[in-house]
DNA sequence: CAGTATCCTGTCCGATACTG
DNA sequence: CAGTATCGGACAGGATACTG
């Protein structure tokens, strides 16, 4: 099984995000977004991949709800690539993942940190319960079988 | 470049934490360990993927420190895979994976759902900036290069 | 500039067979 | 049971060339 499979085969949220967010490029791309970048050499220039990789990535982002494509100018006719909705809520998987690799750097061997651009303050993320405030590492918080779940996913949490 | 770039070549946090959980099967097998599972073929009977496969990934997985081999038993020989620290701190990123996901899905329609154990509420975890209690994904957070940025991470953030 | 098309290599990964 | 070894097809992805 590859990345091509659509996740939703094996009804389990990991294995759909996945789908959407697994690919090193995919990732690459939507930070660039994030970032405020919008088009298609800018991508190419900070990312550093084949113009035809960069290509097949961003229609299959397109494809997937997460960026929209919209002409800024005719004659010549000139795209760029914006975050939708669904693309914009993909942003606290992007955090998360800088965050764990910047807990295990002291913050003066940080590359690249997340600010609050209001104070310039860096920010350290967490992921938490906002009911409890716990972080969601804390060992009473486990994955369960939802009620959608199916054989497959209920045979997982019997008694596992 | 492919997933075994080791993406500490970049300097950028998002491509290490990549280099680390990048691949699909990885993340399947961190999912595993995190419901409980230890065993080969209890990740190869919940997972699908092909012996030669998992073990690639096993070691891998072992190599980065994600996950601790040890034997549990001579005599036959066995072996078990305990998530290490490092593994343990991976968690926020699979529970935000998994909270993107179903936040698209009502409440019904989830075929897995983390929970607070002891209440069985189910959670709907949330990547918050501590000091303010703002999630993430609200505007004023972006981010920066850090003071350990490259050349090519500091061009990134100059007026982009 | 913003891509598309083609070629070629390396790698992913399942299938199968084998071992203690 | 817990893997290792080998094979072969499919695809990722770089390099290059081409287009409006």
């Amino acid at each position: 099984m590859s990345a091509h499979v659509r996740a939703e085969d094996r009804e389990c949220p990991l294995s759909t995000a996945m789908s959407y967010v697994g690919e090193w490029w995919t990732i690459l791309i939507l930070h660039d977004c994030f970032d405020g970048y919008t088009r298609f050499d800018q991508f190419e220039a900070n990312i550093g991949l084949s113009s035809s990789m960069l290509t097949t990535r961003l229609k299959t982002l397109v494809d997937n709800g997460i960026l929209a494509k919209r002409a800024y100018q005719e004659r010549p006719v000139r795209h760029e690539y914006v975050l939708t909705d669904l693309g914009r809520s993909l942003r606290p998987i992007l955090v998360a993942m800088a965050a764990w690799r910047n807990e295990q750097l002291a913050p003066s061997e940080r590359a690249m940190v997340l600010v609050d651009t209001e104070t310039g303050r860096e920010v350290e993320p967490e992921t938490i319960d906002p009911v409890t405030g716990l972080p969601v590492s804390d060992p009473r918080f486990a994955f369960r079988a939802g009620p959608a779940a199916g054989e497959e996913m209920r045979a997982r949490y019997d008694v596992p």
